[in-house]
Parts: C-alpha cells; sequence; structure tokens
DNA sequence: CCTAACTCGAACACCAGCGTTCTAGTTAGA
DNA sequence: TCTAACTAGAACGCTGGTGTTCGAGTTAGG
C-alpha cells in the first residue's frame, strides 16, 4: 500500500506544496513520460512501466515520484491525448450544411483515432469504462451537437434515438482504424470511405443518399 | 516449460492415442469447462484458470490436462461459441430480397454478439488478431455473400470497398453490443436500430433509404 | 552559494497467475 | 473384476510486473 493510513486520499506521489510550481526539471520530465508512454503504449498496449520509464530517459522511481502507479499514467496519456484531439477539432467549422460539417469532422477526427488507436486499446484494459466515457466527454458532446442540428434541419434521421447515431459515427472510426491496421482498408481511402458510410448512415428513410464529396482533403 | 525437450510439437495435454475414443468421464468434464469458462469469460474477461476450473466443479490439474494452457482453453471456447453462431445462422433464410434477408441476419446475430461479447473481448486479450479471424471465417463469409448479392442486385452500394461493408455490418452490431450494455441502448429496440442503420448505410448513393421492416421480430 | 527539490539505480518485498509435480484415490469399460 | 484412464488437491517453483525503500548524487533557483 502507498498509504499504509486508513482513510485520507490519495497518499501518493510527489506532493504539491499548494499554490508552488514544480521545478523546471520536474516539468519537462513528467512531460518526457508522458510523450514516452504515448508512444510505447502506441506500439504495444501493455507496455510495462519499466519499459516506459526507460524510453522517457528516466528512473522507474522518477516515474513513480509523478504518477501513483499504472493506471495513474494511462489516465494522464488519454487525456492528454484527448484534449490535444480537442483542440485540434476546434480548428474544424462546423457550422453550415451539417452533411458537409460532419464530413470535414469525420475528416479530422480520422487521423487522431488512427494514430492513437493502440492507446485507446491500453486505456481500456486499465481504466473503467465510465472514465474513459468521461475523456471523451467534449468530443462526444461536440459530435452530439452537429448531429442535433442535422436532426434539426432534416438532414439527419430520426427514427432512432440520438445517442445511437453519435456511437455509429464513433463505432465506424474506429472500426476503420482497426480494419486499417489489419491491412484491410488503405488509408488514404479511410476518410472518404468512413464519410460516405456516415452520411448515408444518417439520412433519414424515404431520403435520398448524398453522394461523397471527394473535393476536401 | 511443457516440454523440455528442442524441437518437437505440443507435448502437450493428455495425449490421445491415434483412432482411440477419450473416456466418457473425460469428454464430459472438457464439457463442462467449456461450459464453464464461457459464462466465467462472459462475466469478466479477466477470469483465471483457477476461476473456471472451481467454477467447472473440476481440478485446476484436470483442466491443465485438457488444455495447454489458458490461450489454448480461450481458443477452445471461442471456437465452440461461433461454431454455435453459426449453426443458429444457419437456420436463417439468406435467400429472397437481399435487404430483408440482412435484415434477418442482423436480428439473429444480434443476440448472439450481445450475449458473448465479453468472450470476444477476452479472446482479444490472448488470441492473436489472425486468429480471431480465423474463427470468424464461416459468418464472415456469409455477410459477404450476401452482400455480394445485394451489389449485384443493385440494391447495396458499389462505391466503397465490399469489405468495408462487411466491417461496417460487424461493427454495428458490436457496438449496438456495448451501447447496450452501458445502458446506452434498450436490448429490445437494437435490433431494429442497426438494421435501420446498416440498410441505409448500404445504400448506393443517388437511391431511396428504405423504410425498416418492423414487422419481423 | 546553499538548500530544497529532484533524480538515479539497485535492491527488495510482494503478489497473482501460470504451469508442473507428486501421491493417492476413483471410475469407466473391456 | 481388473486395469488403464482419469481425477483430486496440495505443494512447489517460476515469471513478470508492481510499488517501495535506501543512500548518494545532481540541479534549479531564491
Amino acid at each position: 500500500m502507498a498509504a499504509s493510513q486508513a482513510g485520507r486520499a490519495r497518499p501518493a506521489a510527489q506532493t504539491v506544496p499548494p499554490g508552488t510550481q514544480r521545478r523546471a526539471d520536474a516539468r519537462r520530465n513528467i512531460a518526457s513520460i508522458i510523450d514516452a508512454a504515448t508512444s510505447c503504449l502506441a506500439h504495444d498496449p501493455d507496455a510495462s512501466v519499466g519499459d516506459i520509464a526507460r524510453a522517457a530517459g528516466v528512473g522507474r522511481v522518477t516515474l513513480y515520484g509523478h504518477f501513483n502507479g499504472r493506471a495513474e499514467l494511462i489516465d494522464a496519456v488519454l487525456t492528454r491525448t484527448l484534449a490535444d484531439a480537442d483542440a485540434t477539432l476546434d480548428a474544424v467549422d462546423t457550422t453550415g450544411d451539417p452533411r458537409e460539417a460532419l464530413t470535414r469532422l469525420v475528416g479530422a477526427s480520422w487521423r487522431i483515432v488512427h494514430q492513437f488507436r493502440s492507446v485507446l486499446h491500453a486505456a481500456q484494459r486499465e481504466l473503467p469504462p465510465e472514465r474513459i466515457r468521461a475523456v471523451h466527454d467534449r468530443i462526444l458532446r461536440r459530435v452530439r451537437t452537429l448531429i442535433e442540428r442535422g436532426q434539426r434541419t432534416g438532414q439527419f434521421r430520426r427514427d432512432v434515438p440520438r445517442q445511437w447515431l453519435v456511437t455509429t459515427t464513433f463505432s465506424l472510426m474506429h472500426a476503420a482504424a482497426d480494419d486499417c491496421a489489419a491491412g484491410r482498408l488503405r488509408a488514404d481511402d479511410a476518410a472518404r470511405v468512413i464519410a460516405a458510410t456516415l452520411l448515408a448512415a444518417l439520412t433519414p428513410p424515404g431520403d435520398t443518399v448524398p453522394a461523397v464529396d471527394t473535393s476536401r482533403s
């Protein structure tokens, strides 16, 4: 046990004196640990803490000085990854025609999903589903909002739960990432294919399935 | 090492004298081990070999007498599960209108996917992807064939790789199973919702999205 | 420049699951 | 009925990862 005490909260890693800044080298190390963890986990979801420390050019002890164990480390990696992703998606224009907006969103998300799929897999082994969900919150909300707007304009179907349409969106992107990793789908084809399928899936019964706009990157 | 010898193949579990039958009690035990493993893994993908043996009402040693370790056991479970599934799907009529046929297929597959999702998860941790793929072969082929037929009749799209349409089918079912397990989708709604989304996703650009036939179970 | 913050590596205890071995007992089935 | 097949269960050693401790060294930064 890290804490031999009974109740209390995290007794853990280097306690940060309230209101104080960490020392510069410490901050630098934390950053390289998260970097290393990200790339290690991307290559092997089972990478051990030792592997990660080594890849970060840091002692294992130092790592434990900053993170209360594997789970907390992975949580940090996942959190940063999704924060970065969210920032990237901020640059995407989600106004205008909902179908085009969704296509743009897929185009931008795709790369990220593809790149970090193994990180997600690692996280799924280590963290509870609610946590994974929580970390995705902002992105989830983004997609939900766009879908909602498309439903209001009548371009997206309303005969199934909205939540399901969100799930469909994520599901297709992750499936594409997996297929891609398995060599069953060409990476440079993925965005187009996902968008085409997704737009069709969202089309209300009775309406016509739109052709894909292949002009955009 | 199970084999202290150098080369040679599996030195492992009770060698079956060629052409001979196992003794009745042995066969019975093997069956209950696989049964127990299936239900244990369905409840917890990380269930240990010890847990499974206990659940099967069998000694751990006996289990090792029949399976060369956890991986082989899980392989057996997965294999049997998919063989059963395949048998069930044999009863489904996949002739006639491809859209209706696919709807029937989804209706029948859905229950299975939902029920055994955790078994799959366990297998994904233990077995290499190619193996998982191989075990799915017959079912995969079944879906592929149906989609191919729908493409020939012009009811399913041809502007994306066929493989991707197969992936889409599986992806949506598994996503529904997960959503269901997380309480985000009602189990009794799932089949309808999957079918509706999938049929739309498969519709060729320019065509009209069909309404779901809610009459069937 | 001096101290507190931080780092290092090796060593250690620990734990859980795996797979094996041994001895003894039970049971199928010719 | 008699033997070979099978089973039980406890004990053991192994492996691999986790988290902690120690003592000594380095470095940031007031």
